[in-house]
DNA sequence: TAATATAATTAGGCTAATCTAATTAAATAT
DNA sequence: ATATTTAATTAGATTAGCCTAATTATATTA
């Protein structure tokens, strides 16, 4: 139906209004595809012609109701690909993410709704992250970045804004876990560290950096 | 590292070769890949160069050491994924091939040996077609069609042919079912008619296309 | 063996998705 | 308001994989 590469751009496009608002700018999306703009220009008047995408010259880009519709459903294929890796085959949350990018552009009568069954009807991904219920449903998450939080405040652990492997294993090596109760003790004022105290864990005390990319509720 | 469209010749290029003998024709290539016979000619050429096939013009092509390690990759993918959608997702068994002929494709390290052993290691596929392992191995099946037995032969159903869903379809409202012991009462001499008895079930009459199309051991 | 039929290749073109270099449009600073 | 910087587009090429029409090579038949 869509070959891979539009898929790949309207998840990036969906992903880039999710986050910068709803104009998308080409530049953007270039940097994020990992092509020139050049590149990004030609595929979107192919796509505008497709009426997956709002294209104006020189104007930016926003996704149609239908280029929304496949984004949407490229996303819940990834993440219960994702849950799969996990859970059934026994990947760990930082392996799982290069296969699902492939597994998500397959097509298959039901397909997706099967494996969502098979799953246990997931509410989120390895990585926290929501997953998309059969109509294109995208729970809106309430959680807040760690680094908003202060001294004193606390939460649960529920998902990453970094889903490198690097981040990944960094949260495992200091026995950070999602759904861990989290409490922050203290904040340092002058390098902005957080000393965090993990539920029937030792304290650990993290960076700013490491705060930005941890979401909480 | 190679292209669908690469691994997809390489597949057809083994079947061929299985089923025909060591050499085989452009035309007969451009016949199951659906393509004209100047596409094989070029896509022999490219996959030549990367040492995937041996090629002579006007002569045929062969399939090197490496492209036969990649083609039975292919294939042990494509039935374990067979597998997976059958007896983990219940599918039936006319409905896998098409998105096990996407899923047979995907990369990923360690992935179809996870596969493996989360089906529990499975012989064979839905259709009865024996799975290679993860050495590359395809065992040397014996069955022979059961349009070769005589009256009065027993043998055990294991495999088909023709994996078309009409076929597959055909076998599921007449009751034969893999795995079944099946006799063979009688052969129609004027049309090569099959009268079969089915082990616990009523007799069955089946044309010689249908006796063509069935293996037994 | 020569004539004919069939199979395969070459020649030339197309589309999707990419690139670099040059140009134009928009945003920002003076 | 102009000049300058930054962003986007156009122009022209490239590669993989396909096509049709024309040509050549192989196989078959007379
Ligand atoms: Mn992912
Ligand atoms: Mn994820
Ligand atoms: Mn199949
Ligand atoms: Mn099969």
């Amino acid at each position: 139906m869509h070959s891979f590469t539009e898929e790949n751009y309207l998840k990036a496009i969906y992903k880039l209004q999710e986050t910068n608002g709803e104009v998308v700018a080409t530049s953007a999306l270039a940097q994020v595809m990992g092509v020139h703009a050049p590149s990004v220009t030609d595929m979107l008047k192919r796509m505008a012609q497709k009426k997956l995408v709002g294209y104006q010259k020189s104007k930016g880009v926003k996704l149609t109701e239908k280029g929304k519709q496949v984004a949407v459903g490229i996303i819940r294929n990834h993440r219960l690909w994702e849950v799969f890796l996990v859970d059934k085959l026994g990947y760990r949350w930082d392996e799982v993410h290069d296969m699902a990018e492939q597994l998500e552009h397959i097509q298959g009568e039901d397909l997706v709704n099967r494996l969502d069954k098979f799953l246990g009807f997931p509410k989120a991904d390895p990585h926290g992250d929501p997953i998309p219920d059969a109509k294109g449903v995208l729970p809106k998450s309430k959680s807040v970045l760690l680094s908003t939080l202060k001294a004193g405040d606390t939460g649960t652990f529920t998902g990453v804004t970094d889903h490198t492997a690097a981040f990944l294993n960094y949260l495992d090596k200091t026995g950070i876990a999602l759904g861990d109760s989290i409490k922050v003790k203290a904040i340092e004022e002058y390098d902005q560290t957080y000393i965090l105290q993990l539920k029937g864990k030792k304290d650990v005390t993290v960076s700013f950096k490491v705060a930005n990319s941890i979401l909480m509720s």
